[in-house]
DNA sequence: CCGAAAGTACGATGGATGTCAAACTTCGAT
DNA sequence: ATCGAAGTTTGACATCCATCGTACTTTCGG
């Protein structure tokens, strides 16, 4: 037999409600760079995508751990297909519970260093 | 004047200018409960205080460490009278350099826990 | 079935950072 | 001149967290 066919629900940690997501924890989220873009490519691209097609400058392993804790933050959904692990940004319930807040963070300043990379 | 009067601007830490800020350190300030509770009591009197008058569950030393984080942040501006060090939001200067960030993190939200104490 | 690809899980680690207490400074009032 | 109030400085400490390497799991293609 072969191996037990797990359905993507069991696969995937579950996702905070709308309801749950703290203020804290989205800024404990954003705070770090690497999240920051993440979070500023789904903004701007506006699609899903793969973990592995981000440009990040850390390691898997690392990476896994960023993409965690965006999804516990309620920032992110995330979904499998294949073994691609899928990333959607939750645009409209973070804006639902934090108006104005995403649009603030990620539109490109001038002096700030890096807002939101490319 | 026996003692040498030092002026004001020599008692206080220069201030970043404004386009000097970047929303990595405004972040990096904000994310702490308590320096976004000293911001949040700025934000809603609209008047300067005296780092005592704020409800702060911390130590003295403890205290001033989070005004100089804010302060060197570019979040607030410092000036002495007597023996206290008063506290103005530089409210306009954010709003310039990150349009929409301050009313987004301020506004008090349903769920979320803490978004503004008192 | 086998291998490669995409991630995850699990420690381990090093650097920040929030916290405090104690000693000190500065200023106003008595 | 002295005392207290308000804050600062310094040093120590504990904890958190981003990071990595290695081993492991799952899936797809041949």
């Amino acid at each position: 037999m072969a191996a037990v066919r797990r359905s993507e629900r069991e696969r995937i940690p579950p996702h905070p409600d709308v309801r749950e997501i703290s203020l804290q924890q989205v800024l404990e989220a954003l705070v770090d760079p690497v999240r920051r873009r993440i979070v500023g490519e789904l903004y701007t691209t506006g699609e899903d995508r793969a973990c592995g097609t981000f440009d990040l400058s850390v390691s898997k392993s690392t990476a896994t751990h960023h993409f965690n804790v965006l999804r516990e933050a309620g920032l992110i959904r995330q979904h499998y297909v294949g073994t691609s692990r899928m990333n959607t940004l939750r645009r409209d319930e973070i804006d639902e519970a934090f108006p104005g807040l995403l649009q603030a963070l990620m539109t490109r300043h001038e002096a700030a260093d890096r807002a939101v990379p490319g």
